[in-house]
DNA sequence: ATACCGTTGTAACGTGGATTACAGCAGGAA
DNA sequence: TTCCTGCTGTAATCCACGTTACAACGGTAT
């Protein structure tokens, strides 16, 4: 039942660890398996530990008093939120949900404390995850200052090209489903103009969106216009249960 | 000659290295003045080391490509920055300058490797720090998403009050002399638009503006308007060579 | 199939705030 | 002192975008 040892092997922040180690961390941590669109925990709510996505993704939300939703980011399967948790006791005032079905496994923090007495090189880890969120929001504003909507939406774009972008016959598709309102809320507009703009960049061919999926069709067009360099894109993995049926050998 | 010897000891990240460590430490260091308004590095140009604000203050800068400049922070007197650099070699893009006559130490990447191969314990230290001002800028980024240019100035009085207010007779002072037009580049607005609100914060009674100096008057109902609570203002602190004469004697 | 709900597309309208333009002011330099 | 330069205040104009409103579509559940 201890499904939650391999997710815990496969993050790779712990990868070092040994086997018992492991699984001393594992017999500490909880699992829940969350629908879509469920909360994993509301402002306020002190959630003291780490918080391992095995399965699925998450978004991190914050609600202006007026109701509008602002979303900060996604975590996907393998990574980890709430790593500010270990830095000592600040309240949150952001939530988290669910944007599909999700396996969470909380590590609480004394566990991990443990774990770090041992290995204390995984401090370093975690500087380096917390530091490149913030150099991940730091960049979020400064392309959101001074910006008008439509490079708001190409350089979220290119930033969803970086993590979800992978190459295809037609194009660059991203690999996340994303609907006008939650790009406006990532972007700090509406959803009518999003629609709007979206629009607009498939009528001049830069993009074409089928089913919920965005293909990139000129990334270095888009880029260009708001001077940023196009971002390196994955591409797309031969999983190893599709490896070509006519050669035993492929390139790696 | 080693000024640079009390401005590391002064710095709180530096507190628990023994005199010599100190020392050694100091003696890989650099030291430079700048007067204000000189540029401490360029976009782009690789600095890498952390450099110690010995006295004055620095701004954290980045201009769009259209020629905007925005100010994602700055760096008093006894703080550090650039500490991401010590995560590895990320092209950094902003550049940084100073406000006023400032004298930085410039602590070599190399040199603190070999201070945090002695005191482990600083890689908590620098952690804290990066978490922190993730913190701060995530926090920026909610309170500019969806919000107009009143709050906007609102909550940049709200955030410049936690660093730089202190109590006084009148109210609140700011620490800190900001002209409309840095403001503007703080909350991505224009210079008229800051001169505007500030103005009507002004004749609505909630503060003042003596000589580029803002007294807020008001804090609580500036909170209240975007529904935030009020930050902890410090209290004015008597300088040593200020204490009372008649006495020998000061309370701690 | 049918009903339903969340999502997308579009268009009219009003407005906050950027832009442009100037005039008065203060502080530093000569 | 006088000049000069950077900052502040104000007002007119214009436009990007938020707001409001509605219609059509598509996926999911029953």
């Amino acid at each position: 039942m201890a499904d939650s040892f391999w997710y815990i092997k496969n993050c790779n922040l712990f990868a070092q660890l040994s086997a018992s180690d492991i699984a001393q961390l594992e017999s500490q941590s909880r699992m829940r398996t969350l629908k879509k669109g469920e909360p994993v925990y509301l402002p306020h709510e002190q959630a003291d530990g780490v918080i391992l996505v095995a399965s699925g993704r998450v978004k991190i939300c914050h609600a202006t008093p007026d109701g509008k939703q602002s979303i900060l980011g996604f975590v996907d399967t393998g990574e980890v939120f709430g790593e500010l948790s270990l830095l000592g006791t600040e309240k949150r005032d952001e939530y988290v949900e669910t944007t599909e079905k999700t396996t969470l496994v909380l590590l609480p923090k004394q566990a991990l404390e443990e774990v770090i007495r041992k290995y204390p090189s995984i401090v370093l880890g975690v500087t380096k995850l917390i530091g490149a969120r913030r150099q991940r929001v730091e960049k979020r504003l400064r392309n959101l200052l001074f910006r008008s909507n439509r490079e708001r939406v190409i350089h979220l774009l290119l930033e969803l090209c970086e993590k979800y972008g992978v190459n295809s016959e037609n194009g660059i598709a991203l690999n996340i489903r994303l609907s006008h309102q939650e790009m406006a809320c990532i972007i700090g507009s509406t959803r009518e103009t999003v629609t709007v703009v979206l629009g607009q960049l498939q009528k001049e061919g830069l993009l074409k969106i089928a089913r919920r999926r965005v293909i990139i069709k000129n990334l270095g067009q888009l880029a260009l216009e708001v001077n940023e360099s196009a971002p390196v894109v994955k591409d797309p993995v031969v999983r190893a249960n599709f490896t070509p049926r006519l050669s035993g050998y492929s390139s790696p």
